[in-house]
DNA sequence: TTTAATACATAAGAATATTATGTATAAATT
DNA sequence: AATTTATACATAATATTCTTATGTATTAAA
């Protein structure tokens, strides 16, 4: 687990990259899909996730699709094209910014110890 | 310029980390370097760097030392023991965190575009 | 002489997270 | 059968950390 302050202004660019990447998704299917992929480094909490997705919604980057399992409800989330478009801009400039981070600190080049 | 998200959280590891590689520094050498170093991709902001740097006396992992230039005060920071093992500790885990965020975006190894 | 640069500091406000709480269904365990 | 865990949503109180604004003051440059 990362201390609090990294992830803090990345989770955004996480979920709409995973919504890129795969179909529709519902919030709790990406808590657990963001836990797994990060071997448990990155567990979105609740309280910050839903707020993130009404965020997210509320700006135009995704839509919602309500689904009943059962009586459960379920809510997918889908990237619109506005969306499409702010994932590339967002991943674009975390990249960049975690370029200029490495070279900053002094990062050696991961390719020498992946 | 980065937004200003994402530079949350690590302002504490730039500061750190440069205080390892150079001497004792001030606050206001501080945000030019920085802002040197990353061809002006970071400013750091008065309101940000102050609050941060008494955090960290606070915190024990920086001494300060009062100088005056003429009649102009400048503070200058060094970095103790413990603010040696903190940088440590602080950059290796923003080193670890940015592989698992390139790993989890899908970002290529940034040796193909260095 | 006025503006820009240097150099510190704090306060109000915004953004974004944590922690706690609440509701409810479905599956698994005791 | 009863209790716990997992699934699934949501919001409120609080904490952290930043931006923007404001304040003071000296020194250098236009």
């Amino acid at each position: 687990m990362y201390s609090s302050e990294l992830i803090k202004g990345t989770l955004k660019t996480i979920i709409l990259n995973l919504l890129k990447e795969g179909d529709k998704m519902y919030g709790y299917e990406i808590t657990q899909k963001v836990k797994e992929l990060t071997s448990d480094k990155i567990q979105i909490t609740e309280g910050a996730l839903y707020p993130t997705l009404h965020a997210l919604e509320k700006q135009g980057d995704v839509i919602t699709e309500t689904v009943y399992i059962g009586k459960r409800v379920r809510k997918y989330y889908i990237l619109t094209d506005q969306g499409k478009s702010t994932v590339l801009e967002r991943v674009n400039e975390l990249a960049d910014f975690m370029k200029t981070m490495r070279f900053l600190l002094g990062i050696d080049n991961p390719i020498l110890n992946v």
